[in-house]
This record gives structure tokens, sequence and C-alpha cells, in this order.
DNA sequence: TTGAAAGCGCTACCAG
DNA sequence: CTGGTAGCGCTTTCAA
């Protein structure tokens, strides 16, 4: 039904003002009519007059001025660094963003790779969010979160095991996976625990709870934790294994299956039979542990359900103090299987 | 420095007329000050007093309000739904961020997940983004890149494999994958060349040109394809492994290398031996593959460089003709292990 | 060197 | 039922 408007040129972005001149009505006019707004009735012939015009310019109201006139957007941020790996935080993404968009939020993710805390918060504060939910990979201090409430955003929520001094704490207790996981080592008997703190970057808010976890479940057992720092690479696996006996350990929480999967060959390969000698341990639940021979125990982590967050910053939005402040959202269990 | 201030309390943002008023100047010395204008020149004194008043309220300037003034806004929408696997996407992913930043750009992630082509555009347009750098998880049409560039966008790129009307198509041959992969299929001596199609949603994008690709490298030479649909679980991979001798298949392209991990292992257990029986193939090059007995063969893709696209961005922004039309972002060879 | 004021696009109040 | 208009926070021209 459209022509093919041949002047694709350079033609600046059509207004609601535009749209009005061509519907000969006023800019009033057509803010009623594209908005539905409910406290005023306009006639049909006018309504589709309106409508049309938008259709024909291509018109697109302009965010940043309606926000500006509302004076709060509904813009909830998400600050990311490195991308999470991984199906877990996939999952819990996308059910995050898609339940947000149904209670009519729009969900941005703000890169902030190499960004200094306060700088980062001040530029997240540049675009005034209603909520910004941090996922932990950007660390967040007390004044981050001052200026973003000084900047308007009603709820700033903190996923991270890391507390935040004025932000809503979400916890997600990482502790408890190397908890479980070395409780269920001292169970079967082992005594000399070994667990993996993965050297690469943006790790280290998961790998140094897990740790500090593993260290109370050995509280008072009389076995022992061992740090083993570990990149994900071949030559540092192999070159862990290789002292292996030396470190005379019987088993290890390899931080999780990706890493215990690495390990674990290099073990084999330098002649340490698993679990017999040192039994293994990894989590998240990976498909590919479970092809393994032997098969990989691990910890299944069951990530909070997106849509209920999304519940959580709706209310905290809606009334900033409605919401728990600390609140356990990982629910892990050990899956034994034949590496343990 | 600072007192604690302890009036958290619900005060309304700051605005440069606080600052203004605070330092006893008028608004358009703050925005000086604050801006580093270098057509005017302002006393020292002065800056001092602005800058204090500004930390002192916390201030910080309001992006929508500014780019409505300016007329253009400097963000770079990329539009996300699943959000991409694997470490090659991280990577990239990151990298493209940080050098944007670098050339002074905002850059935003729109989940965009469950949204319709036109629809998402429309919420794209809404935020004015100078750019629109397109990954392929959300569908665009040509109607949707008319939208963007009406709204002002003045580059949208795609890196899908498919191309998009009046859009910048910086084409990642994804078909090149499937080709080198079956080209070397078909060099070790096999026929019968089953291609793996896998079943999650939001794979189509990079399974079906693979596929593609498969078909043409056999083309002439004698060689058969099959489309193999296959999920991602153990059950879906035993069926496929079950009827795996009626297929009369000797070899696979598993689509990648988690894929290739799944079937690979279903084949063992089925009694089929690789590569003996049947050669298997995957991509990505994962550090997992490596670890596999028989190591897994791959194919190994350059992902383009973040910077680079980045560059390009810049340039199309600048001058949206100076882009070429389409070019080739992905290298990809075979790296032949054990398992072909 | 600084200030006053216009105006970006939009919505909501108030008149007609 | 529709139109005029003020004003959200900011930058920038023009005057002082």
């Amino acid at each position: 039904m459209r022509k093919p408007t041949e002047q694709s040129a350079e033609r600046s972005v059509p207004t609601s003002a535009d749209v009005a001149r061509l519907a000969g009505v006023s800019r009033a006019t057509v803010s009623y009519v594209l908005n539905n707004a409910a406290a005023v009735r306009i006639s049909e012939p006018t309504r589709r007059r309106v409508r049309e015009a938008a259709e024909e310019l291509g018109y697109v109201p302009h965010a940043a001025a309606r926000s500006l006139r509302a004076g709060h957007s509904r813009m909830v941020l998400l600050p990311t660094a490195h991308v999470p790996i991984g199906p877990l935080y996939s999952q819990f993404f996308n059910e995050l963003q898609w339940s947000l968009r149904r209670l009519d939020y729009t969900v941005v993710q703000y890169g902030s790779l190499g960004l200094e805390a306060d700088e980062a918060a001040r530029a997240w504060a540049e675009l005034r969010p209603v909520a910004v939910v941090s996922l932990g990979q950007v660390q967040l201090t007390p004044q981050g979160v001052e200026i973003l409430k000084r900047s308007g955003a009603k709820a700033v929520i903190t996923l991270g095991s890391q507390r935040v001094e004025g932000a809503h704490a979400l916890v997600m207790d990482q502790g408890r996976v190397g908890r479980v996981a070395t409780e269920h080592l001292v169970e079967v008997g082992r005594r000399r625990i070994g667990v993996v703190v993965p050297e690469e970057p943006g790790l280290e808010m998961f790998a140094e709870p897990r740790l500090e976890g593993a260290r109370q479940a050995v509280a008072g057992t009389g076995a022992t934790v061992v740090a083993l720092p570990l990149r994900y690479e071949e030559d540092s696996a192999n070159e862990l294994a290789g002292r292996w006996r030396a470190l005379g350990l019987d088993a290890v929480f390899a931080y999780n299956d990706e890493y215990a999967m690495l390990l674990m060959r290099a073990l084999q390969d330098a002649g340490i039979s698993v679990p017999e000698e040192t039994a293994v341990v990894g989590s998240d639940d990976l498909l590919l542990g479970r092809l393994l021979r032997p098969r990989l125990s691990t910890v299944q982590i069951d990530m909070v359900i997106g849509r209920h967050l999304a519940e959580l910053v709706d209310g905290a939005v809606r009334d900033p103090e409605s919401v728990p402040e600390a609140r356990d959202l990982l629910a892990s269990r050990v899956v034994r299987r034949e590496s343990s």
C-alpha cells in the first residue's frame, strides 16, 4: 500500500509537530491519540487521521524528550563487563529481560568494561535509569550507589556476594557453592582438599567467596583446604597436575565444570586416578560434564528465577522500602556422579 | 573530606541550575566549565567554585536533556536476544564495546528477546541511537532499517549472514565455516556427510548458512550431505546415534564443538568408532575439545577484531557513504586433530 | 568574563 | 472534543 518513497534522502526526523501538521490537528491531539490518553475523548475520524499521518511519516516518539518531560524514565540498567559465560547466566539474563519488559520497563545493558567504579556509576547515572541491577561484574561502591540514587534511581540492586552500603543486596551466596562441594568431599572421607581459584580476570567475585565457603566447610573437621591458582589453559593444568603428589591432595573442588574437566584430564594424563586417588567436583552441572568418564560430580546451582527478580525490581521501584534487605538466591546442591 | 550528608532523603535530583545557584553563577557558566568549552574563557576561581558546587551536590548531567538539545546522541545500540554463547562472542563483544567507548560512544545493549522485527526497530528508534549494530540475533527487515534511518541513525550495520536492504552489511560468512569443514571431510575421503542442525532457537542464523556451505562443498564431488536436527540433550544425541548406521554416514560436521562432544560421546556409546567408522568435526576450537579422546577436529574461526568493527562504525557515522558494502569478516580454517 | 533567553520534542494542564 | 502553552534540563548565541 505504501508507495516506496524514493526520498530516503537526509530528511530531518519527523516530530509530533510534523504529524500534527500533516493530520491538520494540534500537537496535543497527536499526543493524546498516540498514547491512548484515557482522560480525553478524541473523535474516531481524528484518531485515524493522526495515526495515518504518523504511519506515513514513519514517526517514532523521542524517548529522551518524553522522559525529560515526564521527569522519570522506565529504564532498567544492567551494567555488564565480561559477558558471563555459561548457560546458567544466559538463561537468567534472558528471563530477567523478558520479565522486565513485560512490566513495561526498557532494559538496557551498559557495557562498562574498563570503567572504574565511580566513573561507571556516573556514566550510568547520566541515563537516569529508574533502577540499576548489578550482577557484580562491575564493583559498586557506596559512593557509586549514592550517585545513582541522587540521580533519581529508585532502586540499586546488587546480585554479587559482596554487600554494598545503600544498595539493596540480593545476595547470591557464592560461598554456599564452595561450602556444599567441600562438605560433600569431607563426607566421603577426603581430608586434603584443593580449591581451584581461576586466574582469569572478572572471576574473583565468584572464586573468592567459593574458596571462603570451602574454608568454612572444613572448620572443625580436621580436613584442610588449599587454594590452587589455575589458568584456563592446558599448560597451566599440566603444571598443576605435575606437582599434584607433592601437594598431597586427595580431592579438589575445581571452581566449575569447565575447570574441572580441564584439571581432570591433566590429572589423568599425569597418572593420577579419579576418583580413587583424587576426587573431583565441579559446579554448574554442565551437560558436557556428564559425558566424561568418570562422569563429573558437580554442584547444581538453582539460579534465581528471572521473573522473580523482575518483580523484586518492580517492587523496589514502586516502593523502595518494600524490598527485604538480604535474600539468598542460590540454592545449591551436590550431584554426585563418578568423579567423587 | 566530604562530610557525610545525612540527608539521603528523597531530595530532587540536582540540575545545572542548582549548581549555578550554589556557585553563584549562571547556568551558562556552569555548562561552559563542566564541558571545558574552549570558545570561552572563564576565570580560574569561577571554575573552581563551579566544580566544587557540582561535586558537593553530586551533580550528574542529564544525558537525555543534553542530546535533546544537541539534536543527536552518541549512542550505539546493540540489539541482543539470546545471549550469544561461547568465548568467541564474548571476546568480540567486549572488544567492540571497549573500542567504541574509546571513540567516545555510549554502548548500549538492548534486550530484544521476543520482539518482532519492526516492533523491535521502533523500540530501538525511540532511543535515537546514532548507530545500530545488529549481530543477527534479531532479524532486521528493510522496513526496520528504514525506520531507524528515519529516526536519525546514521549507520545500521548487520553482521548476520543475511543481507538486509538499506543496511550496511558486514557479512560474517557462516557458510564458510560449513564449507571448510565439509571440504576437509571430503578430502580425507568421506562421502556421506551429516551436518548437525541445532534445534535450539536463535541458532538458525548460524546453522542454516553452515548447512548451505556444506552443500556447496560437496557439489560436484560425488559426496552427499544430510541435515541432522539435534537438540543439545543427551536423549536427542542418543536417539540420533541409535539410527546412525541406518543413515549410512561416515562423517559429521557437528555445528560446533559442544554439539560435537555431545554427539561423539553418543556415537561411542553406541559402539561406533571415531574416526574409523565416522569422522567428527566441530567448530570454535574450544579448549574442552582438545581434552577428549580422540581429540576433536574443529574449525577455528577468526572473529573480526572488535576494534576494526568499531572503526567501521565510526566511519559510517561520520560519513555513511564511506563504508564498503560487503566485507567478509570470518576467516575459518580446519584444525585437524584425531577425530577426523 | 558572565548572564539572559531561546529552543530541542514531548505531555499535561486549562480554555475554548 | 480540540488547541494553546508552559516547562522538563541542557547548550549556545547574543548582549552586556
